[in-house]
Formats: structure tokens, sequence, C-alpha cells
DNA sequence: TATGAATGAGATTTCATTCAT
DNA sequence: AATGAATGAAATCTCATTCAT
């Protein structure tokens, strides 16, 4: 289990904000255009985002957005960042899984937060798999993803199921469930009773990976 | 219905295309349009293919392609319904799963079929998910995927494992591992043997959401 | 006053037509065209009216449209023409216009026939007044316009009032009223009885301009 | 009311416009864009005008014009109405008409300003009778032309005249002949001395419209 | 630091006209 | 004689980015 950073990476802005020093009155609008970009990112999605709205969402003109960000990519990296490092954070915090009642405790505990997190980030987190994403988003989609895998592949090879399946596969397979499911209750609003779902989720995903046995 | 239907919807054409009556060179160019369609999309993604591009690729004038299809939401709407169509057939296609070697061998080779069926299609599913694809298109997605959903509820439903797990839940959360997996697999090129692949996903899938028993 | 002629210029048709012998298909052809411009004119105005829109109120293609005419241009005047030959017949057939009641009830009866006249071509005169209508178009208006202008100066001139006034600038100003009037009421739908405004134009135009005295 | 409001609604532009704050620079180029679009309209008629046109005469770009004006039509309305604002004026302007020869020089005082400000504002006016023009436009031109019969009505329906004509008829009359009168002689260039004309024209509304006598 | 102003490349779509069958 | 097919010029509008104050 990894510390939590302290220091947020979005925080220092885009190139052209790290490029100078930014006093009081400069912080305060990187923050502004920071959170009119979440919102606005989350409410027309990446492409249809223009960098007009973000101005107006913070109050500012379009020319100050430029001051401080190249563009809405870079922006959007800025904020994709601060998720990545937690998604990369709660990866890590995912303890051996056993057969028993503890490993389906712990496992459900996890895609709890996994569930939460998700769901706090649904918009950034969406845009950067969504496939027709810029170069960049879609590279620091793959490292986020690639730490998951990793954490999960080496879980399942400790667990009881290592002889039937393929930890790379499994990691994959594990993945792909609750990150395409929680989009779909989250960005597509299923409506589902969330212990039901997590306690289905739980059973299954310790069953299928983990060699679970019903208690 | 397991049959496979004969007339792919697409044929028609778009709403121009269906206002007049074509004959065997309109036919041509349709097809031709149709073809250069899938083409670009695939290379290009959705919102990054410019009409032109469709136009250009089919060999024909950019006035021609507004001959058949009213927009490039109209061209994909085409091409996608046909791969709606073939994903539902493919969901009727998918019968009980018992818990034995029976269910395992069924399950496994239908996954063959679906991750075939996928791969073919890949760049269109993956665009009708995206997120910021157009209403028309979202609710395509949502109607091939309650389609699948409705069909594995059933399954699931009627196998050893019910007692456990909420069917729907399940069922989307199938859905999600399937449909996820086998896009970060085809598009994302993620590489893996064909072979363990199937074995570990039907493995793991009929375990977990089947009450499968190792033989 | 002159004979009224025969034949309507329309019948020839445009250019093209003009250099083939028609046959008894061509000339139905020719009628359906001709009829279908009338009609989609009076529906959408000369510059909202599209060749296409013509050939499918007509039930032939585009490409026949150019069997006939050259352009939409060449339709509207065939048209055209042959409201320019009744309305300078009508014209011709203003007589002298006395300050008693004989005049009165000339000019009276004269209105009603431009009126009606008027009425029943509106869509094709209003479009030659209409100032962004095509150069020849244009040409054909003041033609109309200077037959009846020629004729009201005679007329004024010989009156009671010629006088007090200049027979040119009489015959201008009544044109303007007669013309606009008619348009005010007919196209741009004033209700008005017609008794009503027959009675007053009539004892205007008398009083005004031809030295009226009320009976 | 007979004042002329100080303020040119044109002044505010179009929506663009209004949902910005112009400073010294916006508001100059908003001027030459208004300047730039009577002189064009004027040279090409509404319908041929393009933005691109109107663009370049202001010495601005293509898209500088979409800074100020949603689209050409709101450029137009702008400039339609300060026109109208001066109709609407001159309209209430008008006092009652006598049948002796103050009533004869109101008159002609009126219909020499009137014939001024047509003169002066041709290329719109034309523009907004003219049938093909946008809803919004012929909303305009109705009003104005509501505002002038109303005012007419009242003014005939006082005069000696009134036991013989219908008030309501004789101001559309009125309005009719004035206004196409003045329109051919200034856009269709017919070439009338001015005073002729005046003199003329007074001397036949004055007697047809509101029983003049000759002095 | 902030912001209004300007730009222009680029995308979409329409439609008159010509052509081939 | 008829008609479906193809073309491409032209017009509209958007928006990321740069500039000047």
């Amino acid at each position: 289990m990894s510390e939590k950073s302290a220091a947020k990476p979005s925080r220092a802005g885009g190139t052209p904000a790290r490029e100078r020093k930014l006093r009081a009155q400069g912080r305060r609008t990187l923050r502004k255009l920071l959170d009119a970009g979440r919102e606005v990112f989350e409410r027309k999605g990446y492409r249809d985002t223009r960098v007009d709205d973000v101005a107006q969402a913070a109050g500012t003109s379009h020319g100050t957005f430029y001051l401080y960000f190249a563009n809405k990519e870079e922006l959007f990296e800025a904020l994709a960042a601060d998720v990545a490092e937690e998604m990369e954070a709660l990866a890590d915090e995912l303890g051996p899984i056993d057969a028993g009642a503890t490993g389906y405790a712990t496992l459900r505990d996890w895609l709890d937060r996994f569930a939460a997190l998700y769901g706090h980030h649904a918009p950034i987190i969406s845009v950067w798999q969504s496939n027709d994403a810029p170069r960049e988003l879609l590279r620091l989609g793959r490292d986020v993803l690639g730490d998951l895998v990793e954490v999960l592949a080496k879980r399942v090879a400790e667990s009881a199921a290592s002889s039937d399946i393929d930890p790379d596969t499994a990691a994959v397979a594990f993945v792909s469930l609750i990150e395409r499911f929680t989009y779909l209750v989250t960005v597509r609003q299923l409506h589902l009773r969330r212990d039901t779902m997590l306690d289905t989720l739980a059973r299954i995903l310790h069953t299928g990976f983990f060699g679970g046995r019903v208690a």
C-alpha cells in the first residue's frame, strides 16, 4: 500500500502556467479553470467541450484560458492526472484474496471503494477510455489499466484458482468486468441496488477468479 | 430465432437513397459508399471521419455522397444496423448453460463466436458505446446490450448459481466482462493467445456465473 | 382595343424545346412542367423554387426538365409572357374616362377586371416586380408597366383634371396605387370587402385623377 | 409622439454582439459592418448579398462578422430596425389634412419628407416588402405599414371626403400609392422632376382622399 | 494578468447543370 | 424522350488559436 501523495499533479496547470510563477491571483484562476473544466467535460463530454465553454464557466475570458493551458487537451490531462494517481493508489491497496470469507470481505470492500472512486470521476475516466480520445490520453488510460492488471495478475496467481486459469488473461477480464460494469451503472444509469450489486459482484469475482467457496 | 436474416438493413441506404429508385449503377455506388464508410470509420474513428474522406475512399465526389445519405450519421447507422442485427441473432443463440462439462463447452463455443463477431465489427461497435456518439446510436447500442442482458439474465436464473447472485446484476456483469475484454484485446491490441484466452474466460464465467465445477 | 392573341406564348416552351419538334408526348410533358411551375412558384416564390421541385411536381425527372427549359428563369419567363400579354391586353381595354357617372362606371368596371386578373396571376406578377428578379424579368415587368402608364397618361391628359396635374406623373401614381393595393390585398392577404374596396378605389381615382364629381 | 428617439436600435448589433461587452474597437467594427451592410445590400440586394461580401466591404474577416451578427438576416434586421423607427416617427408626424390650402400644404410637405426618407433608405425598404424576405422582416414591414395605415385612416376619417369612401380602404390605397410610386421613382429610376412630382401627387391625394378643392 | 478582437482553416450541405444509358 | 447518376462550385458557420491593449 502506497502513501497518498500529498500534491495533486493538476496543481501545476499546463505548460504556459508552469513557465511562469503563479501568484495568489494566478493560482485562483488556475483553480477556477480546473473546476470549470471538470464541470463542463462532465456535462458535454470531451469532444463537445469548447475552450470557450470552459472559460465562460470559470468566469474568465477566452484569452485567459491560454495563459494557463496550451489547449483543451492539456486541461483535460491535468484533471486526468489526478484521477490516474488516485486510481493507481487504489490498485496498490488491493491485498491478497484467499478463497475463504476473509478473501470475500477484502474483495467486496475493495470493490466498494473502486465503485465510489469511479463514480466520483466517471466523466474523466469515461473519456480516456473512449477510443477517440487523443493519443496522450489513451496512453494515460493504458497506464492506469496496466497498473490494475499488474496487481490483479499477481493476486490471481497467488490464489487457489491459479491452476485453471491464466493470470494475465484473468486480470484483464477482471478489470474489464469491474470497469465496464461500473461505467454502465454510473454513466449509462442502469439502476441497481448498491448492496445487491456489490454482493453479486463480489460473489462472482471471488468464485470465478479466486476459487472462492460459498460460506 | 436463430436464423440468420437474409436481407441486410444497410442495403436500402439512407433517407435520400430510399426516396429514389436505384438502378444497377446506383446500387453499386451505394455499396461502394458503405464499404468506404466501414473502412474510414475503422481507420479514423467516427468523430474524425469527414464525409469527404468517405466520398474519396469510395471514389466518388462529395455531392454524390449526399445522394445516398443525409449525413455521416446516417451512413454510420446503416452500417450499425447490420451489426446490431447480427449481434442480436447471436444473443438468441445462447442456450442454457449447465454446471457440467456440457455447459462449459456450450459457453466456450458461444464466446468463440462472440469474439469473432466482435473482432469483425469492432470499429462499429466501439463507436456506439463511445459515450459521445449521437443519441440515435446510443439508443441502438443500448438495444443490443439490452438483448444480451435479457438472454443472460435468463440463463443465469436457470443455473445452479442462482441462489447466490442476482441474475440481473450478473447479466450486466457478464456482458461487461466479455464486451470490454474483447474490446481491449481487439481494439487496444492486447496480445493474448486465443486458446488460452477462451479457456480462461470460459472457465471463469462458467464457475463465477453458472456454478460450474472443474471437471 | 387589341385582339386577344390566340396562341399563348408559353406554348412553345424554352430554348431546348423550340429546337426540337415536339410530338404529342412532348407537348404533354411541356404542359405538365408549365403547370407545375405555376404551382411551385406560387407556393415557394421564385428564389426558393428548385428545379427539382418543379420536376417532381410535374411528375418527371430532373433531367427531363432540361429537355424543355434551359433553366428556371426560362420556365418563369414562359409563364410570365402569358401574363404580360393578358396585362397588356387589359391596358388596351381602358377607354376614356369622363368626369361624370359614365366615367366612374367605366373606371370601376376596369378596376374590377384588373383586380381579377392580378388576383389570378399574383404569384407571377409579384415576382417580376420583386427587385431581385433576374434582369430579363425586370425588363418584362417594366414593359408591362410602361404599357399601363402609357394608356393611363393618355386618359388623364384627355380628362378634366389635366390642367392641374402632370399626366405622366399621374399615370405612374395611378398604376402604383392599383398595383400595390391589389398586391397587398391579394398576396399579403389584407381582408377587405370587394365591393367597398372597388367603390372606394373607383371614387378616389375618379376624383383624384379624372376630376370626377360625386353624383 | 413625434420626438426623434435618440438611440438607434442598430447600435446594439446582433445577438453575439449583445452577449459580449464591446470596447471602443469593437464598437468601431460593429459600425463598419453596419455601414458595409447598407452599402452591399444596396448594391446587390438582400438575396445576392454574401456574408463574405459584407465582411470584405467592412475590411474585416469572415469570422469577425459572426462575432457581431449571427447571420445575414440579423444584420439586415439591425439596419431595418433603424429605418422602421424613422418611418414610424414620420407617420406620427402627419397632422390633420383639411380640404383647403392649408391641408394641401401640410400634405405636400409631409410627402416631401416621406420621399426624402424613402429615398435615403430605399434599398432597405424595398427588401422588406419584397415578398420573399424572411418572415421576421415581413413582420417588420407589416408593422411599419400598419402604423402608416392607422394614421392615414384616422386622417381620412376626419376629412371632408369621409362620407364617400371607406377610411380603411382609402388608407391602404394612399400608402400603396406613395410607397410604390416612390419605389418606382427611386429604385427603378423613373426620371421625373421633383417639384412637378410633388405638386401632382399632393394635388391628386388632396383631391382624391381629402375632398380637396383647387384654390 | 486579464481580456476583447481578429483570424482563417476547415467542415457541412445544397443544387444547377451535364452526362450516360 | 426519359431519367438516374455524377459533379463541383459556392455558401454558411464554427472554433482553436494568436494578438494587441
